[in-house]
DNA sequence: CCTTGACCTTCCAGTCACTGGAACCCCTAT
DNA sequence: ATAGGGGTTCCAGTGACTGGAAGGTCAAGG
């Protein structure tokens, strides 16, 4: 298979393959012509990849899952830690937005949002 | 006032500080030696733009709201219409990343996280 | 056989908003 | 004279790609 046809099977896009390949996640074999050929187990690789990337799993924890993906001896327990520390750093993320979103709502609320010049959201971000 | 006061001030680290001069949102004076000189409009602004950045408005969204802050003649529909589209954008990253929390919660619950090879976070990235 | 167009390759640069570090200048106190 | 704690510039790196240029390769149509 060639890069193009994994990148439709895995949805990600050939430029994002070819840079996995350079960060060393895969390493598909090349033909005589250059081109790289992937066999099916990097194409799961990539999926997996894929996957872990979209339940936002930073470039190195993903470097930890595979490595775990591939450990036939592995522990569950090291998947699990990683797991909960991500999920603990996502909810961190959700507070925050939180936070804004509600002093930004507060803000926008308290707009009349008209032509005229007075305006209570540069006001909140001014003062304290 | 010297960039470290201000800094003190403000809560940005100077080296922030001179990034913000270096791209144009602020033009503090400087000294016969050299130094950057801040006035309390200098000040002023840095606050501002902290402030906003603490509320997540992007580099570029900070500049149009301290053009906005500074013109005295503005609408303050056009402040409410940054302020909104911005609000907008928070609210997209909060449901994607619940909805990872969610996946990935289901995931952490189904995993016993011994010391057992078994793991269903991996099944649940592997699989589609 | 030649061309066209869709692939593929590499390499370089840019993104965003800083941040770290090196090398050097300046000012005050001891 | 020196020590320290400011300040300055410039260069490089972060994360995870993404865009683009320049050029090689392949299959189909004329």
């Amino acid at each position: 298979m060639n890069i193009s046809d994994v990148a439709n099977r895995t949805g990600l896009p050939p430029k994002t393959i070819r840079y996995y390949e350079e960060i060393g996640l895969v390493t598909p074999a090349r033909a005589a012509n250059g081109y790289r050929t992937f066999r099916d187990t990097d194409t799961h690789k990539l999926a997996f990849l894929g996957r872990a990337r979209a339940l936002g799993f930073s470039i190195e924890e993903c470097r930890d899952l595979l490595a775990l993906w591939e450990d036939q001896s592995r522990a569950s327990g090291d998947v699990r830690a990683i797991a909960k520390e991500h999920l603990a750093g996502i909810e961190a993320k959700i507070s925050a937005l939180s936070a804004m979103r509600d002093t930004l709502s507060d803000l926008v609320d308290a707009c009349a949002g008209d032509h005229r010049p007075d305006c209570p959201i540069l006001k909140g971000l001014e003062g304290s």
